[in-house]
DNA sequence: AAGACACTATCAAGGTTTTGGTGGTTCGCA
DNA sequence: TGCGAACCACCAAAACCTTGATAGTGTCTT
């Protein structure tokens, strides 16, 4: 795949060697010659990246041409600069920036620089943590805080959806009264196991549980606890 | 989340140096002083970055140790080296690290560097680049940063904008008070969740939000925080 | 097999916390 | 110094948690 790369300069030298350069390694580059221009280039070719010198010589400068993307895009930005002052790569990179370079450079440091950053946002979306639960006609999105019941999103007060995503964060395992007490409300409320069982009531209400259809989804031991049922 | 940073070199004074400087960001450090012990570590405790020096004194030295652990980790690598030559540089980049810095270097200048790159890995799989969003009557260009409420444009003020558009970016998903204000207003703000409700109170007029007809755009969840409407 | 017992389910009425809505005061900038 | 934005304080309304009362279920004893 040929990546696409955005450079934003005002000096037309710089430009043209870069697009010689870049080009040389197999990239496709367009360019601009002021932060305006940037910005809508940004958004009507969505390239795969963008260079971006710190001075352009009119308003706005590379700092804020930087702000104003990172409000809408993760484009992956490369600030350059002739600064070599600590204060400007810290503002740089504060304002949402991925690398900072400083003139002059090397085009091969360039190059291995750039590959370095796209190597990562090609790479798969990070570690594996749950992040939804499917149960029957049960469905929790974790990142949303969301419950659906067949099909259907319903709603839930903190409490109770605390309680469930404890449950259904692990499936299949006992939880003691002591322990969703503990978890849910707080150590301190010793034994009121009633809180539990008002709230479990509620929420096999909500879940639409139907014992008689044989739809459950949180099961009881008596004198022990409740588990959430096994998925598979 | 605290995240926890594998500090490989084999001076005692730079990883006694690094240790308090990044523990002083609120990072929990961790280090190693050979190459061994540094793929060991990495191995037991999956820290969420690593920072190796090139020469470690005894083999095996940086580079190798990069391309050992890019066998079968993607965790984030910051290569250390006084070295300033581009050869260097890229050789290092190639091996699979992410980043490279140049001693000496200012703790400012780090700090920033390892929050570009764990900024990117946190990146939620988010569709990279959306320009503008769309939900019932509402329209709005995030490259303009221009609203419109039934093609009417209206005017936002930086703080509604900025809340608006953390919502509206992030459909569906629950935003708590505290993220909110964390993201809007700046982590400083604490527990003033108050400033929360009364932008949005001032942004659901804006809008022209109509319960009664249910046009509503900015949905909340009592004791937990508001989300922004699902796009069908 | 009947009854006692312990645990569980269900319901509904306060009391408390959280939110919506308004208006005044301060702050920053031209 | 005048304007708009941001901050802050207050009260009413809404949502939620707590709580007690009562009914239901299963198990063990006699």
């Amino acid at each position: 795949m040929k990546r696409k790369i955005l450079v934003v300069d005002d000096e037309p030298q710089l430009r043209k060697q870069l697009k010689i350069g870049l080009g040389g390694h197999g990239y496709e580059v367009i360019t601009a010659s002021n932060g305006h221009e940037a910005i809508t280039l940004t958004a009507q070719q969505t390239p795969d990246m963008i260079i971006l010198d710190i001075s352009l010589g009119s308003e706005p400068n590379g700092i804020e041409v930087c702000r104003q993307l990172r409000e809408w895009t993760k484009i992956p930005i490369m600030m350059l600069s002739v600064h070599d002052e600590e204060k400007t790569k810290v503002i740089a990179l504060s304002a949402g920036a991925d690398d900072y370079l400083t003139k002059p450079f090397g085009m091969d440091e360039m190059h291995a620089r750039i590959e370095a950053i796209l190597r990562r946002i090609t790479a798969e979306p990070m570690e594996h943590t749950r992040t939804e639960i499917r149960a029957g006609d049960l469905y929790i999105n974790l990142v949303n805080r969301q419950v659906f019941v067949e099909g259907e999103e319903i709603h839930l007060t903190p409490k109770e959806y605390d309680l469930l995503r404890l449950l259904a964060t692990h499936p299949g395992k006992m939880m003691t009264h002591r322990a969703i007490l503990g978890a849910v409300w707080g150590p301190e409320y010793g034994e009121m196991d009633h809180y539990v069982r008002v709230f479990v009531n509620q929420l096999r209400k909500k879940l639409r549980e139907n014992p008689a259809r044989n739809v459950r989804y949180i099961l009881n031991d008596p004198g022990v606890g409740y588990r959430f049922v096994s998925i598979d």
